[in-house]
DNA sequence: CGGCGGATTGATAAGATTCAAATGGCGTGG
DNA sequence: CCACGCCATTTGAATCTTATCAATCCGCCG
């Protein structure tokens, strides 16, 4: 979907429907397969002892969901209504001993999510909370169906605060900031639009650099 | 070193010497190779835009140092005197293409290292100063010559704070508390020793359950 | 022996969490 | 179709942790 070709095309796999809030497997389970998300946005977090969680990630279309050839070390949701393709391991070590490329797509795919779970770390270490909802808006807003800048939220805020490392009240309140400073605006429902990142250069203004 | 069967053994390599406090590779380089630790310590870190910087992880002999199969998006430099096996890019599709079982070797070392990453991340999200750093001895201390747990702390302060998302000053502190409450011991210059945290358990009385 | 950079210590302030309460939205069932 | 109830969200106030700034100390290397 969008991309030109897609990572692990040639594997065997199965569709699946993952109604929203659904699990789609648990950590700690053994690893009998790895996912594509073909449609939706599925959620991988950790359950740390105390109930705390940490929220790794939140995948869409294309994205391939591997966390443990084994046994699952994290656990993967459906956040909304969705569909994954499911490739058993068996089918993967079959591709991979038949297709050195496909091997490679599948490191190159790993990579990225290193990658990304390595930038979300620079996040958690540094970033004011302000900054922390800025990049998540930021992040967002460039994946979704991007028309014109707007994006759905179809996420908790609970879902936000546990990916951002921050309480669900901080997040509610940069909410309303951000609204009352005119950076985002609630379209309908769900849905929202982020001012435009690229404001003009002149805007030397105090106040807000880049609201970041 | 250690392990039964090196990732990437069978790859061609060249033996590179790193001195301490050297560049291996660094962030926006093009990715000419990958490497793996023969003998000391690595540090990966991503350099901020405002200087900021996140360090990664630490690694250590056996470890593979793969952040980038086109451009490196960290930097990696030598904690200590360190050897590495530098693997080119070319060597490495060879070998992936010449055996199936290497490449998956490949990417269950990936795996490794984002659930590495990813656990650095629950750490960051949610634990307390203290339990970060209680969080770092107790997992340097597993590594390291671990002869009856003493451990040697080969980065500096700066370094330990960027992994953990805290300021030098209160890595400083909590090592002198960690210090004053007995539950670190100082050895000689760099070698500490850490209490053994399986006390016993009918340690009920009030005041540390497990220093944590 | 001198000097330099890392490490320590202290005082202060800012940011975020926590607890508690009120509000709102949404789905369910009447 | 509307009313109800539940759960997510919002809002407020007090508190606490940790960052920051600044000064000093220490160890190490030349």
């Amino acid at each position: 979907l969008g991309d030109q070709r897609r990572t692990l095309e040639g594997a065997r796999f199965r569709l699946m429907d993952a109604p929203k809030g659904e699990e789609i497997f648990h950590q700690g389970d053994d690893a009998e397969a790895i996912y594509r998300v073909e449609r939706g946005c599925v959620r991988l977090q950790i359950d740390g002892k105390d109930g705390q969680r940490e929220v790794i990630a939140f995948l869409f279309s294309g994205e391939v969901v591997c966390v443990g050839l084994e046994t699952h070390w994290a656990s993967a949701y459906a956040v909304t209504d969705t569909i994954v393709a499911r490739i058993s391991m068996c089918s993967l070590w079959e591709l991979i001993s038949r297709d050195a490329s496909a091997a490679r797509d599948l490191l190159v795919s790993a990579d990225k999510r290193l990658r990304d779970v390595a930038d979300h770390g620079l996040m958690l270490s540094r970033f004011t909370a302000r900054a922390r909802l800025a990049w998540f808006l930021q992040w967002l807003s460039g994946h979704d169906g991007h028309r014109l800048d707007a994006f759905d939220l179809p996420m908790t805020r609970r879902d936000i605060a546990d990916f951002l490392g921050i309480a669900p009240e901080t997040v509610s309140r940069l909410f309303r900031q951000a609204v009352d400073r005119g950076d985002l605006r609630r379209l309908s429902g769900k849905r929202y639009l982020l001012r435009s990142r690229e404001a003009p250069p002149e805007a030397d203004k105090p106040g807000h650099a880049c609201w970041t």
